[in-house]
Order: C-alpha cells, then structure tokens, then sequence
DNA sequence: ATAAAAAAGTGTTATAAAGTGCGTTAAAAG
DNA sequence: CTTTTAACGCACTTTATAACACTTTTTTAT
C-alpha cells in the first residue's frame, strides 16, 4: 500500500519518477506496468497499477456501450489511459502524455503532486491540489453525475 | 488490450496507420484483418479486430430483423463495414472510404481521434470529439433508443 | 470495343519530432 | 562524512508524416 504527498519535477520531455520510498512496494506487488488516465470528476489523472487497471478495464468495457452515461466514462477512463512499462528495479519512470497534461493542467508546470491513496496514485497540478484541499471548488470540476445502476458499485 | 487517445493524421490518400505502440497488442492477438463500419449513435466510426467482428457480426445478423431497431442496427453497423487486410508488422496501415469518412464529417480534416477502447477503436473528427468529451452534444447523435430485450447484452 | 486519361490505391523514402536510456551533478538523508 | 535520491543534460533510437513514384482500376472519348 502507497501513501502520502509528493512534490516532484517533470523534465522536458515529461517524464517523472516515482520516489524511491515506494519501490520495495512496487516490487512486492510484481507490477511492470502502470496506467495513468483521466479522473472523471476533476482536472486530475489516476494512475493505476497494471492488475488493478485490468480489472476496472474489463469491467467497465463489459458495460453496456449505448448507454450514454456509461458511454461516457469507458471514454474518459478507457479512451484516454496510457499504458506505460514499469521497472521498479530501475528509475520507475513515466511519460505524461500531451492530452493528460492538458486535462490536468500542467502543460506549463515542471512540478507536479503525486498522492498515494492505497492501492492507486492521483496526479494533480499544485495550484488545484492546494485550492482543492482548502475547501475551494475548480472550474472543470464534474459531480453530478446520476450512475446507473451497472456501476454503482464500481470504484474507479 | 488497447487503450488511449491519439491524434493522427491522414494522409491525402485516406490512409492513417496506427501508432506503434499498438503493435505488440495486435501481434499478441493474432490479428491479419480489422473491419470499419459506423458508430450507431454518434458521427463516428468503429474498428473491431477480425475475430471480435465476427462474433459481433454473427451475433446482430442472426437477430430478429422485423424489429426496426434491429434492423436499424443491422443496416448501419453490418452494411457499412469495410473489411481491411491489416499487417501488424508492417505499417499498419488502414484506408478510411469516402463514405465513412463523410458519416464521421472527416472529408476535409488532415487529422483525426483514434480513440483506443480495450477492444475496439473509434475514429473521431477532432472537433466532434472535442465538443463531445466538453458535455456539448452532437447534431446527429441518437441518444434515445429503447433497446429490444435481444440486444441488452450486446456491446458494440 | 479500344485506347487514352484520370482517379484511386499501394508502396518507398527522407526528415523532423517524439520518446528512451544513461551518465553526471546537486541535493537530501542517514 | 558517506550514502542515497532527485534533477538535469545529452546522445541515441524510434516513430510519425509528408513527398514522391509506381500500379491498378475506373472513366471518358473515339
């Protein structure tokens, strides 16, 4: 399990590492793959480990696609996840595409904020990390979303 | 599985290929043909591997075609595929027709959304995805269909 | 029906951009 | 002071794209 709050740098071509503390944990999981997407709700991404993105993926892809809410989230989630290989033994590195960049609001910054919650990791632009977590609400934020029943008991 | 979004061009022949990083994905899945054909709902395409068409193909076309959103269906998705030979270690390269390009309205545009769903594609024009994935809906799209029992389980 | 012309489709190559790997320096921790 | 970690810079590799050349098919005119 991987808690806590990182400040860490993006470089220029907008990788970054995850920090050292995490690699025995990374390691005892056995993970050579991670994804990070789109968070539904607010200008952030999640990243995933590989065998717990493989289960949300297969399903929510399972979930019936005319539906237009449902529709909706296998884009977010799934139409924007990039899959990246992961070597815990090595530099844990990891590209941010443009478009993610983009969503989360970090296009410019070389700075991002890295959370561990578990089993999961959010990435979030500073600025809206600390307004967030002061009580202030952002712009793109989405939270009225009435979930079918399909995917009530999904957590994401 | 494939996931992900991209931004790709066409060329002035109508062929796109897929990006590399796919590669390893269709290799794995054993793949020699994917099939293009129309999104039901929205002014888009779909690209399913061979062996996922088939299914999908065998399953809608054995369905009860007096139903008219059935036969809706049956119209739209089966007769309007467009079988491509595909080589994942070649370039893979796809030829898009005139008529889907002009049902996804990407006659003019040089660039499209390859949008990566697990097992299928979808192919977006860059402003229609763009104002779909901002809340904004779409001229064309048919969002209030009442589905017969039959295709419940179904996902296209 | 045949030949010429046009259009559509296929394949190759060159170049710029994007992505990857790794060594070095700077900073932090023990 | 020593060891570990984070950040930066550079070189190399891979990928994407546009341009071009060639083949096949379709259309048009005789």
């Amino acid at each position: 399990m991987m808690f806590g709050f990182n400040n860490i740098s993006i470089d220029k071509k907008s990788r970054f590492s995850f920090p050292a503390k995490y690699r025995d944990a990374f390691i005892n999981s056995n993970e050579n793959q991670i994804v990070i997407t789109k968070d539904p709700q607010y200008p952030a991404l999640k990243v995933y480990l590989g065998s717990e993105w493989d289960q949300i993926a297969s399903k929510l892809s399972s979930l019936q696609g005319l539906d237009p809410i449902v529709r909706n989230l296998q884009w977010t989630i799934l139409g924007n996840a990039s899959v990246c290989d992961f070597e815990p033994n090595g530099r844990m590195q990891v590209l941010i595409s443009a478009d993610l960049k983009k969503y989360a609001q970090i296009e410019e910054a070389n700075r991002i904020c890295l959370i561990g919650m578990g089993n999961k990791f959010e990435i979030w632009n500073q600025e809206n990390w600390e307004q967030r977590q002061t009580g202030g609400s952002l712009a793109t934020e989405i939270l009225d979303i009435v979930l079918p029943e399909s995917i009530k008991d999904m957590s994401f």
